[in-house]
DNA sequence: TTGTACGCGTTATCAG
DNA sequence: CTGATAACGCGTACAA
């Protein structure tokens, strides 16, 4: 059925080694031999038997993407991207949508060359297979391997401060509460920081938790900010996702009052949604592509060194300006 | 480094063949024999290598799906629910987001037990390979292989079946024009051909169509009708696309009209995110579920009788309701 | 320049 | 019940 280079042998006359050699563009070939192999390779359809290829030389070029939820936003724009840049370094991206651990190991036996794993803020314990290399983005330290995090301290910060210096007092957070998982711990503590570095209302009205990501969730949680009358009421909310922007912007909406005129609003998630919006929002944190440049240096360099272990966060956080912010002129 | 059932066998004291027969499970294993093997294996941390196994048993247990545009909102969806059934199956399916011909090819070489592969609307023309069971969806005929797409015509005839029921007679169809590609040529179809079924008007005015399938593209769309004027405006309008739908909820929410008492609108695409919108938006198609048991079970069959050739189209139409259109009073 | 022999990790077939 | 042995398709020393 499938073509072989023993059929290619038997076809050019020839050893399968030395088409085996010819295919490999190995020196040791004269060059009218390699032409004629190389032809009927063609003619009769030869593919090589990647698992053959790396039964024997431990490489097939292809590297496993665990993601476990394909449904958000932030990541489709990144795996897209680092899909890319890994096809012009020569290697196939494989994803996985199953659960981590599954795919982790699924990807240990089909041996690729290294796995990227994604890992999502709920769920499952991690538990890295010995037999690859693997790089992890996204969460806390993993004793023993190499971990990439972004800096969502520093985000959430960056954005209070740019409210802050908008003339803007009353802040309030909305996000899922810091107990939830690291990232949200995370988050929190830089929103936190920012209030005592620019001595502002630390107080219940300077957070409204949710109960999820969903944008329900968000629309919800600003909806209580709203039930709060003049005294809690903030002139400013800091979001802490993408799709809680959405239900925080409805919210708003419903409620007859407008962004940016009457409230302002600034979103955590710096990707290209955040424009598409109903209205374009202002959004702080790293750049999808910076995050895609990291990972898949990041990645490449673990595929090299399998053995290294680290724990970075990319702290490159760049606001990008919307128009759903105004300046205010703080009250005395 | 990594462990083989060689390494096994040796620890075991038996030969390498045991191992193999305790590890599948065959019945001619001594009961003591095989405990001792399966825990020494256990504790070894033994991963048996697919490539190896595929190289002898022609299996692999994987599917690859290809599947070039992430983003678009109705896939990522139907992919997640195929993947999950796939699972349950003993499949693992294996995602590639690079460009169709290439994902193919090394899906190909990877010896996947069969290839799914989501067809976008635009695009390189598609070249089957010959090495591995393919079944193609959201396309036309493809010779010699078999096909699933969904009756877009249907759907969109359904959808002004209901708007005219409700009493609508100005309809217009907003949409990428029909020369595109024949997805679209499709709906178009539908659409005519509701148009004269129910006897409607025909003319300029049932038609706003768009550059390409962006919100943005729904929101100018929407924006000429809006400029048309009174003789021009109609009473509905029906959308393409879910991002389409997007734009055009903005262009009508701008113009200050509501949704539905000015305007009604129906949405191509029974996907949930339908309901998620800034105003959840009744729609008309194939229900995702419906798609996923579809494919699946297609992929399946695919897989048992790789020589199968078919067309077939998903006539399962649904409508679901979202209050996004209104009963009116059509006019003498 | 070309061909031979071997091994990669596994399953399957047969003989013991 | 268990153990050799061949095969799967390929790359690579090494020999010719």
């Amino acid at each position: 059925m499938t073509v072989t280079i023993k059929d290619i042998a038997r076809a050019a006359n020839v050893s399968f080694s030395t088409v085996s050699k010819a295919l490999n563009g190995s020196a040791r070939v004269k060059d009218s031999t390699r032409q004629k192999i190389l032809q009927i390779a063609q003619q009769m359809g030869y593919h090589p038997n990647l698992m053959a290829r790396h039964l024997v030389s431990k490489k097939s070029n292809t590297i496993g993407v665990v993601w476990p939820n394909v449904n958000r936003a932030a990541w489709s724009d990144l795996v897209t991207i680092i899909s890319h840049k890994l096809k012009d370094r020569g290697y196939h991206a494989l994803i996985s949508i199953n659960p981590i651990n599954s795919s982790i190991e699924m990807f240990g036996r089909l041996l690729v060359d290294a796995v990227l794993v994604f890992c999502p803020v709920t769920g499952e314990k991690i538990e890295p297979s010995p037999h690859v290399p693997q790089l992890f983005y996204g969460t806390t330290q993993i004793p023993g391997h190499p971990v990439l995090n972004i800096n969502r301290s520093l985000s959430i910060f960056k954005a209070v401060e740019y409210l802050y210096r908008m003339g803007h007092r009353r802040i309030t957070y909305i996000c899922c509460p810091p107990g939830r998982d690291p990232n949200q711990e995370d988050k929190y503590n830089g929103f936190v920081r920012a209030l005592h570095q620019f001595n502002l209302p630390q107080g219940e009205e300077a957070f409204s938790f949710s109960d999820d990501f969903n944008w329900e969730d968000g629309c919800r949680a600003m909806e209580a900010v709203l039930r709060r009358g003049a005294e809690g009421f903030p002139t400013a909310v800091v979001c802490g996702s993408c799709e809680l922007t959405i239900g925080v912007l409805r919210a708003i909406r419903r409620s007859g009052l407008r962004v940016p005129d009457d409230i302002s609003v600034i979103g955590y998630d710096n990707i290209p949604q955040m424009g598409s919006l109903e209205i374009p929002v202002t959004a702080v944190g790293v750049p999808v592509q910076v995050m895609a440049d990291n990972i898949t240096e990041c990645l490449l360099a673990v595929l090299k060194e399998p053995q290294t272990c680290f724990y970075r966060t990319l702290d490159d956080v760049q606001i990008v300006e919307r128009g759903s912010t105004r300046a205010i002129c703080p009250e005395a």
